[in-house]
Formats: C-alpha cells, sequence, structure tokens
DNA sequence: GGGCGTAATTCTGTATACAGTGGAGGGATG
DNA sequence: CATCCCTCCACTGTATACAGAATTACGCCC
C-alpha cells in the first residue's frame, strides 16, 4: 500500500472518529512526522481531504480540519436525499430483484439491538448502499454518493444512534430493499425519503438533547 | 498562481477542448516538461483531476484521460437532474426574488442567434448557476454540482449547440428564474427537470447525428 | 521460428534539499 | 506604556535525487 493511501486513510479514520476535532491545524511537517510519512505523500492526502471538504485550507499556510455544525448536517441531508431518491429509483427500474429480496431477508433476520451486533448491522447497511449503487450503475452517482457517506461517517459519531432507532431503521431499510425488488421506482424513492427523514430527525433530537462537543474550552 | 493550480487548469482545459482526448496517455514526466511544472506540482494536479473523475489510473504506470460515451452522458444527466432540481427548490425557497426577476430580464435581452454573443450567452448561464448555488446556500450540493458542470464541459463540446436549441434554452432559463423569483419550489423544479431533459434530447441528437468522435484511427 | 527467461530501461513513489513568503516576536521610539 | 518596524524563524511550494517495480526488448534455448 502507498504511503499517500496510507497517510490518507489513517487521517480520514482520525478525523471521523473525533481524534483530530473540527479546527485541529494541521501542519505537514508535523503530521508528516506523526504518521511516519514524508511531507510528500502527506500533501497528496491532505488534498484528497480538502477534494471531500474534510479539510479546508483557511490561509494558504493554515489546513484545519473542517467544522460541522447542525446547519451542515441539514444540508448534507438535502444532497443525500436528492442522491439517493435517485439511487433508489434506478436501483428499482434495473436492479435484480433477486439480490434484493435476498438483502430484505437479511434486513429481516437483523437484530441490532445487541451492543455486538451493531458493527454487523452497519456493515450489512454498507453492502445494501453497495448492491443499490451497483443496480444503478451510475458512476457519477456513486461518486457523489461516496463524498456524502464519507461526511455521513463523521455525523454518525456526532450522533451515536439508540436501539430504538436501529430497529426502526432495520425496518426502514426492509421497506426499501421490498420496494427496489418489486421494482417500483417512486415506491423506492419514497421510502428512502421517509428513512432519510426519520435519520435527519434522529440525529437533530440526539444533538440538540447532548450539549454540542465542544472542541477547545479548557 | 502556484504551479499546480497552472498545471491542473491547464490540464482541466486541454481536456475538456479537446486537445487531450479520451485514452490519452498522462506520463508525468512527459506531462511536466510539457507544461512547463516539475512532476511534484504536476502529480497534485493530476490527483485533482483523478478525483473529478476526469482523468483515471488504469494501472499504476497508466493514468488516461477518461473515456466519456452516450451512457455516461445519461447517468452524468441523471445525477444533474437530481442535483439541480434540488438547487431550483432550494433557491426558490431561500432566494431573493429580485436576484432572480432582473436574471429572467437579463434572459429576455439575450439574443444568442449571433455567433459573438454565444460566450455571452454561456457567460450569463454561469452568473445564473452561480446565482442559484449562492441561493441554495448548500456548500455540499454546490461541491457536488461543481463536478457534475466539469464534465458537462465535455459534453458541451462533443454537441454544439445549434442557435435554435440556444434560443429555447433561453426561454427555459427564464421559466425557471421566474419560478425562483415567484419562490414557487415544485414549478422551479419542475422547470428544471423539462429544461434538462430537453438539453439531454438536444445532446444526443446531435451526438447520433455526427458518428461518434473517433480518437486513434489513421 | 517461437517461446521463455533475464536484463535493462523507464516510470512511478518517496524523500530531501532549497527558495520564498508570511507571520510572530522583540526591540526601539514616540 | 503602547505602537510600529525590523528581523528572524518556520512553514509551504517546488525541484530534484534516489529507490523500487514493471514492462519491454533481446537473446538463448527448445
Amino acid at each position: 500500500m502507498r504511503a499517500s493511501d496510507r497517510a490518507y486513510t489513517e487521517l480520514l479514520r482520525q478525523i471521523q472518529v473525533g481524534a483530530l476535532p473540527p479546527g485541529t491545524v494541521l501542519g505537514e511537517v508535523e503530521q508528516a512526522s506523526r504518521l511516519g510519512v514524508s511531507r510528500t505523500p502527506l500533501r497528496e492526502a491532505l488534498r484528497r481531504l480538502a477534494s471531500d471538504g474534510l479539510v479546508v485550507q483557511q490561509s494558504p499556510r493554515m489546513t484545519v480540519v473542517s467544522d460541522i455544525d447542525v446547519d451542515d448536517i441539514r444540508s448534507l441531508f438535502e444532497v443525500r436525499r436528492a442522491l439517493e431518491e435517485t439511487a433508489a429509483r434506478l436501483a428499482a427500474r434495473h436492479g435484480d430483484p433477486a439480490v434484493f429480496a435476498a438483502l430484505s431477508a437479511d434486513f429481516a433476520r437483523a437484530a441490532p439491538a445487541e451492543g455486538s451486533e451493531r458493527e454487523d448491522y452497519y456493515a450489512l447497511i454498507a453492502r445494501f448502499d453497495a448492491a443499490v449503487d451497483a443496480a444503478a450503475a451510475n458512476d457519477y452517482l456513486t461518486a457523489a454518493l461516496r463524498t456524502v457517506r464519507t461526511h455521513l461517517g463523521r455525523v454518525r459519531r456526532l450522533a451515536r444512534d439508540n436501539p430504538e432507532r436501529l430497529a426502526a431503521s432495520v425496518a426502514e431499510h426492509r421497506v426499501i430493499a421490498d420496494a427496489i425488488a418489486a421494482g417500483d421506482p417512486e415506491l423506492a424513492a419514497h421510502a428512502t425519503h421517509l428513512h432519510l427523514h426519520h435519520a435527519l430527525t434522529s440525529v437533530l433530537t440526539a444533538l440538540s438533547a447532548d450539549p454540542a462537543p465542544v472542541k477547545g474550552t479548557p
């Protein structure tokens, strides 16, 4: 694996996990020595992160981890809705019903109430997303959704889903999978709309319950 | 201006114009010497182009200008429709009516039948897009649309609009601007849908009329 | 004559050296 | 004591040197 890829993956992970909170200044020499790579591959990693929107160049000498607030989350979900509804429509039109029927069965079996099965459930969602992308067969759409999902990783950490929300999410995904399997584009799109609406509501209530995570206050 | 920015801008322009047709192999040393920069900034430019999807790394030693065929154009317009309809809805909700009323008046004055006014008209469209982006006030949406529009530059070159299409495009844009000025989100979204449908149809007919531009046949 | 193996060349990936610029800190002056 | 200017330091941007890998060409053997 290339050093630039390692630096990108590691920085991405640390930003998503919160080890590098918003506002953190990412100096090239500092991060390069910290990650054990040279400045050249680290610069490439920083440019990729900037292209994703995870870091911003405030001045030519200050690249910082980008902030993400409640308004950003709303904006992100607006784009997400536009793209995922389109993906659901395309998947319903072109997808293989058997694949999504099987996914629906997997969702039916999923019971993410247990803590250990939470990761399994997120993996199942990732499989579902991959199946939708494959069925939509639109590289531009997949690329745009990849960026959105990258940011979503940060949101998921900010607002940890509670068990009730996870159970509801299972049911919502199952409805979407069934709609795609049935080849009903509008049903799939509207089920996606509902799912994202509930997901956003859950995130916003979780964030308003918790005090907003502050970064540098002593 | 940084050398990496110059390299990126120049390569982007040459790809969009067609000076670097799809399939062209972009060797680092060759392009670096050709553009008069070193390999380091050129590598950054190449990575940005790859992030945009304009070049692909077929193998670690072959980065080529990505191909774009009729199916790609259809896919691109699917994503474009999803994003621009959303942008139109948001602009109708949050935008300043005066701004879009003024733009509507500008479209009313525009008469791109003359060859010299073609560039002026494209500039007016760019202004309109910028106004929609500003009114939508959604950075994620703007970023996603930026990528789409980058690819659209190539399509526009492949299928040169004829005067009738340009005149129709003026009228369509004016309808969208009026809908946004009136604060009617659904009308703005549907007008955008119609506009993109006609634009895609025009592109596809133009491409089926012209034989598909072949690259390496002697 | 064809196929396989080896060697050489070339290209990428990485590290480091160098230059320029911006900022911060300290000293001097009003 | 505050403010302004000058100097120095640090950090980015760029170029180049070096190592490793892959591809290609050439030669030998079958």
